[in-house]
DNA sequence: CCTTGACCTTCCAGTCATTGGAAGCCTTAT
DNA sequence: ATAAGGCTTCCAATGACTGGAAGGTCAAGG
């Protein structure tokens, strides 16, 4: 196979697959006489287990564990576990701040008459620094 | 007032002062006689109008125009609760792509026994690229 | 045999919003 | 006079790609 079928086969851009193989997240394909590069199922396959996992949000560090989890027969299924939660609560976290972000957001959106005059809640929010707001009472 | 100055007035780092002024975002301060760059606190406000908008997760683009139509006294509410409501709806659509990613993940590392075994449901859906899951029927 | 087109190769640059460092000038205090 | 600290510029790196240029290779068709 070459990198464009592997490419097909794997879900995975082939320029991205040669980008992959540059920072060592996959072992180095083989080569043909001519310099292409020469692709396995086996090497299809881990090329979908990374596709997968930044499907997961999974960052090329924690894929690069992941990998040698899956590779390794010895592991324990409580260090692959460990890996996936930490993402999830970094998911979580980023989450609650994006949620803190569009809520305030949405907040002073509804506070907006949105009409032709130039006055708006918004505009003030960003002024201010939003530290005070219209439900709160004044100290 | 110095660039050290403005930075603690506004928040903003010196070096972020410098790099918002490079891209155009702010307009380019004033300087001494020996290069210093001066600000104003009319600049400091500016500053702080950034900051806020960037704790609200919006673009620097996206800031270009908001501070255009804070500037602008002839704005229309309407234009500014537009570019708010675009940007929640980014907010939106990313918070849903997490939402997804963390779901998936707890749902596949609560089924995970997370001991010394080697056995994982977290790989196996990596392996398979998650086509399927434990609740459903086969075809 | 030659050309065309679709592959493949490498390397360099850009994305976004910062952050870091190096080398050198300016100001203030001791 | 000198030391400390702040200021200046420019270059490089971050993460995870994506795009393009310049050139080599391969199979099919004329």
């Amino acid at each position: 196979m070459t990198i464009g079928d592997a490419a097909k086969a794997s879900g995975v851009n082939a320029k991205l697959i040669r980008y992959y193989e540059s920072i060592g997240l996959i072992p180095a394909a083989g080569r043909t006489a001519a310099g292409y590069r020469v692709y396995s199922s086996s090497d299809v396959n881990i090329l979908r287990f990374v596709k997968r996992a930044r499907t997961l949000g999974f960052s090329i560090e924690r894929i690069q564990i992941l990998v040698g989890l899956w590779q390794d027969r010895s592991r324990s299924s409580a260090e692959v576990k460990r890996v996936a939660l930490d993402h999830v609560a970094e998911l979580e976290a980023k989450i609650a701040e994006l949620r803190a972000m569009s809520d305030t957001l949405k907040h002073l959106a509804r506070a907006c008459h949105g009409d032709e005059r130039p006055d708006c809640p918004i505009l003030r929010d960003l002024e201010e620094g939003g530290g005070r707001c219209c439900h709160e009472a004044p100290p």
